[in-house]
DNA sequence: TTGATAGGCAAGTGTTCACCTGCCTATCGT
DNA sequence: ACGATAGGCAGGTGAACACTTGCCTATCAA
């Protein structure tokens, strides 16, 4: 669908998720489940950071990887280009 | 409040206002309403646009004037200069 | 083979939210 | 003053959603 990248961006802890994954590419879900918990004070279960990224995968925001058991998430920013490109911003003058 | 730009974002018609108010700036929430209706069909209330409006402009999507007895619209497309800025989408290679 | 690791599926709950109806205030023309 | 125009406020409803608990599958090491 078309606004599905914005309701993924519409809930702060897929925000943190993607703030993660820009950090640094190739997390498993465990591991984002550790980053979130301890650098953002998230008490969130690993099923509900799972579904997070079953919504950001969906939006295109996030591209998996299977390897073995382990799944690795990369963050793809080209959704957000869409944005930029819909009202696009830099040509018009603020007032 | 940070989130609140993502939120205004994520509602079809709150996205359909802000590509009106882009094409045209100055509208009043009469025209909105009747611009909706004709152009897409959008079969909603005066109240309904109201309350999307209100979302907007609390996001800082959107600025109004108010003369007389009528209140004019205005796109400010300055907040969604955050998205790009926050993950810096230009700068990273696409995987 | 057994236990540990990594992840998925599904039902239930509480809250948020978009939308409506109903009524009220304020400004303008005549 | 009176009717018409432009907009605002508040309660109520139904659906979407974030989050949980409980259980299941698949891969790896010993």
């Amino acid at each position: 669908m078309v606004g599905d990248v914005f309701h993924a961006l519409d809930d702060r802890t897929r925000r943190l998720v993607l703030d993660e994954l820009a950090a640094g590419d190739g997390k498993t879900l465990f591991e984002i489940c550790a980053l979130l918990t301890t650098r953002h004070g998230l008490g969130v279960t690993r099923q509900t950071i799972s579904q997070h990224l079953g919504v950001l995968e969906s939006a295109g925001l996030v591209v998996t990887e299977r390897r073995g058991r382990c799944k690795f998430h990369y963050f793809n920013p080209e959704p957000l280009a869409e944005i930029a490109r819909r009202w696009h911003t830099e040509e018009r003058t603020q007032r």
